[in-house]
RNA sequence: GCCGACGUAGCUCAGCGGUAGAGCAACUGAUUCGUAAUCAGUAGGUCCGGGGUUCAAUCCCCCGCGUCGGCUCCA
C-alpha cells in the first residue's frame, strides 16, 4: 500500500502523489507538453535525476536546460557520451576524470592513440549515433567493492584508484547502453536530449594535474541546448580569435617576437612605442599627482643581493643564470624591490619621512618555462609598473586606501571599470607573527569595505611574506585578466634590517606594500590590443589622423593640413601616394585610424578638411581648427 | 618543463621523392580619380636549422629551435 506524499512545485502547485513516483514523472504532469523539459530537478535544494524516486513530502523545482546548472548537467552527461564513443572506437582506452566546466566540458583519457582532429571528427559521429539512439541513462548505487570490482573487470584502473580514496560506504554509477561511469551525477534521463554539441579540441594534462603523473590525453568539447546557441558560442570564439593580440599586434605593425632573438622578448615597433608612451606618460602623470615619486634602478646586482633577499633561495628557478664579470657572479633583476630597499638603507629615516612611495617602471627578466610563453601576456622580459611604500604600521589602512583609488581611476581611464577582487590569506608556509598578518590583513579587509569594492576571500592563498589583493578585470568580451596586485611584506624589511627613528628616538621596522596595478605594461597592452579589438580610443591611438590626398593637385595643401596637425601635438599622418581614395580609406580603415581626413578641390577651396571617422563615417567638412580641437578634446584621458 | 599538432615569399595559403606556385603586400610604369581594393609589368624563397636514408629530400626518418592548443606555473 503505498503512502502518499505532497509536494510543492513552482511555489503553489501543492498536490498529493503516490510515494516512490518519480520526479520526472510529477513534472511531466504538471508541465503539461508544451513547455520546455527538464533535464533534472532539486528536492528539498538537492540535485537529483529525473527518475529519482519521490519518497517523501518535498518542494520540488524543475532544472531546465537552459539554467547554468541545467547546462552543467548535459554538458556533464554529454562528456559521457564522448567516453563512450571513444571507448567504442578505440578500444584499451582507460577513462578518466570528465567534468563540466565554463563553457564546456572536457574527458581525460589514456589511450592506446594519440587523438588528432581526425580522431575528433570520428568520435562526433559515434557520439550523433548515440544521441540518436536514444540510450537510457541509469544510476545505480552499489557498495565500494562492488564498483571496484566492477571497473576493475573492465580494466578501469583510474577509477579503481579513485575509488580506493572515496570513504563512503556506497556510490553511485550511471550506465548508458553499454557503458558505465562512476559519477555522482546528475544526469539526462537519456542521450536524445543533448540538443547540439561540438569537440573543440585536444591537449595532453597531466593524471590528477600533477605533472610527475602520465599525461593523459583530454579532449574538449561543448555541448547547448539548441543548435542556434552552440553556433552563437561558436561565433564568439571566432570574434576572440579575430581580437587575438598575437593576429593584430604584428598586424597592426605594434609589435613582434623574433625566434632569431628568442621568445619571450618583445620588440615595440614605432606605432605601439607610441601606444606605449602614451601609457606611460599617463601613468608617471597620475603617480606625481598621488604623491608618488619616480626612480629607477640597476638591471643587474650581485648574486649576494638576491641572496639576502632571499630570492636566490626561493625563486632561483625562474631567474636568468648568473654571469660572471671579474670574478663576481651578476645577475639580471626579476624583481624591483631589493634595489628600492638599497635607496631606503642610503640613510637614516625618520618617522616623519613616511610614507615613501617609490614608484618605477622596472623591467625584469625572468626565466619562463617554454610551454607556458603566450604573445605579450606571458613573457621573459617585461616593464613593471611597479612601486613600494615603506610605511609605519598606522599608515597601512589609508595607503591601501590611497592605493586602490589609484588603482580604480587608472583601471577605469582604459574602461576597465568591472573587477574581480580576492584578498589572499595566510598561507601555510609563511614568516611574521599572528599579529603581523592579522594586522595586515584586517588592513587590507578595511580599505576594500572602506572603498565600498566587493571581493571574495582567497584563504591561504597569500604569498609567504604577506596577505595581499588581486585585482582581476573584466574587458569587452566579459574575460577576465590578473593585473592589479597590491602585497603586504614583513620579510624584506627584515632580511635587510631596514628602520625608521620613531617619535620616542627608538628603531622601529617599517612596512612595506609591493604594488602593480597594470601589472607588466606588455600584458597591459596585450589585454588592450583584445578589449578594443585594436581599435585604441583617441587618447591611445598611435595614429589618431591620416591626411589622404585625393590626387597629387592636392599634396601641398595636405601637407598644410599635416603639418598644422603635428604643431598642435596631435599624432597624425599623410598618405599622399597616387592611389584612389577607396583605397586610402581602407587602408586606413585596416589600421584603424580614428580620423581620416579627405583633401580634395573643394577642401583646398574652402579651407576645410572632409572628415571621416573609422565608426561614423562620413562626418562632412570641418575647419582644421575645429578638428583639433575635437580630437584634442576626445583626446584627454579619462581620469 | 610535459603531451599533441604545426613551421613553404612580408602576409594568407597551394604543392610534393625528380630541383617551388597563387592572391595580397613591395617595387616600376601608366592612370590623377571624392569615402573600404585602377590597370600592367618587375622582383622576391638556405621550403625553420642540423644530421641521416636515397641516384635524387621542401616532401621519408632522427635530433634541435620556434609557434599554436592544453597541463603545470604565473605579471
Amino acid at each position: 500500500m503505498a503512502n502518499e506524499i505532497h509536494l510543492t512545485v513552482g511555489g503553489s502547485q501543492r498536490k498529493t502523489w503516490p510515494a516512490g513516483t518519480p520526479v520526472g514523472e510529477v513534472l511531466a504532469a504538471l508541465e503539461g507538453e508544451t513547455s520546455q523539459r527538464p533535464v533534472a530537478a532539486r528536492v528539498n535544494g538537492r540535485l537529483v535525476d529525473l527518475s529519482f524516486p519521490l519518497q517523501e513530502d518535498a518542494i520540488l523545482e524543475p532544472v531546465y536546460p537552459g539554467s547554468p546548472e541545467g547546462r552543467e548537467i548535459f554538458r556533464h552527461s554529454t562528456s559521457h557520451i564522448m567516453a563512450q564513443a571513444v571507448k567504442a572506437l578505440y578500444p584499451g582506452t582507460k577513462i578518466t576524470i570528465g567534468p563540466a566546466i565554463e563553457d564546456g566540458f572536457y574527458y581525460d583519457f589514456d589511450a592506446p592513440v594519440s587523438f588528432t582532429p581526425e580522431h575528433l571528427q570520428a568520435i562526433e559521429k559515434m557520439m550523433q549515433e548515440i544521441i540518436n539512439a536514444d540510450l537510457k541513462v541509469r544510476r545505480r548505487e552499489l557498495s565500494r567493492e562492488e564498483a571496484k570490482e566492477l571497473f576493475r573487470r573492465q580494466g578501469e584502473d583510474y577509477k579503481v584508484e579513485m575509488l580506493e580514496e572515496i570513504s563512503d560506504g556506497t556510490v553511485s554509477i550511471y550506465e548508458q547502453g553499454d557503458f558505465v561511469d562512476l559519477c555522482r551525477g546528475p544526469h539526462v534521463p537519456s542521450t536524445k536530449r543533448i540538443a547540439a554539441f561540438k569537440l573543440t579540441g585536444i591537449a595532453g594534462a597531466y593524471w590528477r594535474g600533477d605533472e610527475r603523473n602520465k599525461m593523459l590525453q583530454r579532449i574538449y568539447g561543448t555541448s547547448f541546448e539548441s543548435r542556434q546557441l552552440l553556433e552563437e558560442h561558436l561565433r564568439r570564439i571566432e570574434e576572440a580569435r579575430k581580437r587575438d593580440h598575437r593576429k593584430l599586434g604584428p598586424e597592426l605593425d605594434l609589435y613582434s617576437i623574433q625566434e632569431e632573438a628568442g621568445p619571450g622578448l618583445v620588440f615595440w615597433h614605432p606605432k605601439g612605442a607610441r601606444l606605449r608612451v602614451t601609457l606611460e606618460d599617463f601613468w608617471r602623470q597620475i603617480h606625481y599627482r598621488s604623491g608618488y615619486d619616480m626612480v629607477f634602478t640597476p638591471h643587474l646586482a650581485r648574486v649576494n643581493l638576491w641572496e639576502c633577499s632571499g630570492h636566490w633561495e626561493f625563486y632561483r628557478e625562474n631567474m636568468f643564470s648568473p654571469m660572471d664579470l671579474d670574478g663576481q657572479k651578476f645577475v639580471v633583476k626579476p624583481m624591483n624591490c631589493p634595489f628600492h630597499i638599497l635607496m631606503y638603507k642610503q640613510k637614516l629615516r625618520s618617522y616623519r619621512d613616511l610614507p615613501i612611495r617609490w614608484a618605477e617602471l622596472g623591467t625584469v627578466y625572468r626565466y619562463e618555462k617554454s610551454g607556458v610563453l603566450h604573445g605579450l601576456m606571458r613573457v621573459r622580459g617585461f616593464t613593471q609598473d611597479d612601486a613600494h611604500i615603506f610605511c609605519r604600521p598606522d599608515h597601512l589602512e589609508e595607503e591601501i586606501l590611497r592605493i586602490l583609488d589609484l588603482n580604480v581611476r587608472v583601471l577605469k581611464a582604459f574602461g576597465f571599470s568591472e573587477y574581480a577582487i580576492y584578498l589572499s590569506t595566510r598561507p601555510e608556509k609563511s614568516v611574521g607573527s599572528d599579529e603581523d598578518w592579522e594586522k595586515a590583513t584586517s588592513a587590507l579587509r578595511a580599505a576594500l569595505e572602506k572603498k565600498g569594492l566587493p571581493f571574495e576571500v582567497d584563504s591561504g592563498e597569500g604569498v609567504f611574506y604577506g596577505p595581499k589583493i588581486d585585482i582581476k578585470i573584466r574587458d569587452a568580451l566579459r574575460r577576465t585578466w590578473q593585473c592589479s596586485t597590491i602585497q603586504v611584506d614583513f620579510n624584506l624589511p627584515q632580511r635587510f634590517d631596514l628602520s625608521y627613528v620613531a617619535s620616542d628616538g627608538s628603531y622601529q621596522r617599517p612596512i612595506m606594500i609591493h604594488r602593480a596595478l597594470l601589472g607588466s605594461l606588455e600584458r597591459f597592452l596585450g589585454v588592450l590590443i583584445e578589449h578594443y579589438g585594436g581599435a585604441f580610443p583617441v587618447w591611445l591611438a598611435p595614429v589618431q589622423a591620416v591626411v589622404l590626398s585625393i590626387t597629387d593637385a592636392h599634396v601641398p595643401y595636405g601637407e598644410g593640413v599635416l603639418a598644422s596637425l603635428r604643431e598642435s601635438g596631435l599624432r597624425a599622418g599623410g598618405d599622399f601616394r597616387n592611389e584612389k581614395i577607396g583605397y586610402k580609406i581602407r587602408e586606413a580603415q585596416q589600421n584603424k585610424v580614428p580620423y581620416m581626413l579627405v583633401i580634395g578641390n573643394r577642401e583646398v577651396e574652402s579651407g576645410m578638411v572632409a572628415v571621416r571617422e573609422r565608426a561614423q563615417g562620413d562626418l562632412g567638412p570641418m575647419s582644421v581648427a575645429q578638428l583639433i580641437e575635437r580630437i584634442k578634446k576626445e583626446a584627454e584621458p579619462q581620469s
